[in-house]
DNA sequence: CATTCAATGCAATAAATTTGCATTGAGATT
DNA sequence: AATCTCAATGCAAATTTATTGCATTGAATG
């Protein structure tokens, strides 16, 4: 859950129009403690307002392509959603239940993966490092 | 490239019939430098014999779910596939480039994770941790 | 020779996402 | 005010990737 991200902001910041729906968008995402899909995106914005489906994907695509919020891919077919890393959003691993498809971000610091060694000497360009844990979770597990 | 594990004693050790076309997938992944498509590997074997995309699609998946293979996941939308952690073969990172799709595999040691402590903390099952790197590679860089 | 069963093929279906084209509405231009 | 423009959105159809259901085959077994 997020209080302290202005979502008005980011969006300006990208030279994004602050439309309803993408504050609504972000809103979801960034008020959530785990990723969304796409589908859970748009199930939670149905209730409360009239949304179509493309609409959500076009403005999680247009959020990805800024880096305002991050696309996670799961150990499943279908991405998942995040705020990117920011001030107040730090980059950190996700654990994702194959048997019932939660999605969780685990602590900064639960898996320490020191990525100096690779900018250093990587002959492309790096755009970002995802960890993710694959498993079953401790309410699958009962 | 592998020239050390052996693949008819590794799906003899899964209690797996060694078919040839069990083989021809397994062949086509562990004598390859880096993960596959499901359509890379159904793409090479249709060059030399006569298999089914839903064969290839079955035979994946039963040598994920034996432990053989692993499913890697991308930043697109295919699952990608290489050899799974032997005594050949060491877990490691991938570089996936989001421009061209090409997938790779980055040294044991360019990114150093240490799982120990989740492992310890952790209050559901472990299966696998992955750790892919996103960007542009060299030759699309150009 | 008949039976069984694992392996495979083929066609249809499903799930997630993307594309093409139409509509709308707020602000700029005449 | 009427018109124009363009970003934002909607709707239907298409695409991509993977899965399911059912039929066929062929080797092994009784």
């Amino acid at each position: 859950m997020c209080n302290q991200c202005n979502y008005e902001n980011l969006l300006n910041a990208s030279d994004l129009n602050a439309t309803d729906n993408r504050l609504r968008v972000l809103e979801v995402i960034g008020n959530n403690s785990y990723p969304l899909s796409a589908a859970d995106i748009f199930t939670t914005l149905k209730r409360t307002c009239s949304i179509n489906r493309v609409t959500v994907y076009r403005i999680l695509d247009l959020l990805v392509e800024r880096g305002i919020v991050d696309r996670i891919s799961t150990g499943g077919r279908a991405f998942y959603y995040g705020m990117a890393p920011n001030e107040n959003h730090h980059p950190h691993p996700h654990f994702y239940c194959t048997r019932c498809g939660q999605m969780d971000c685990l602590t900064q610091d639960s898996l320490n993966v020191d990525t100096k060694a690779l900018w250093k000497t990587f002959p492309g360009r790096i755009d970002k490092v995802e960890v993710r844990v694959d498993g079953i979770c401790k309410n699958c597990m009962k």
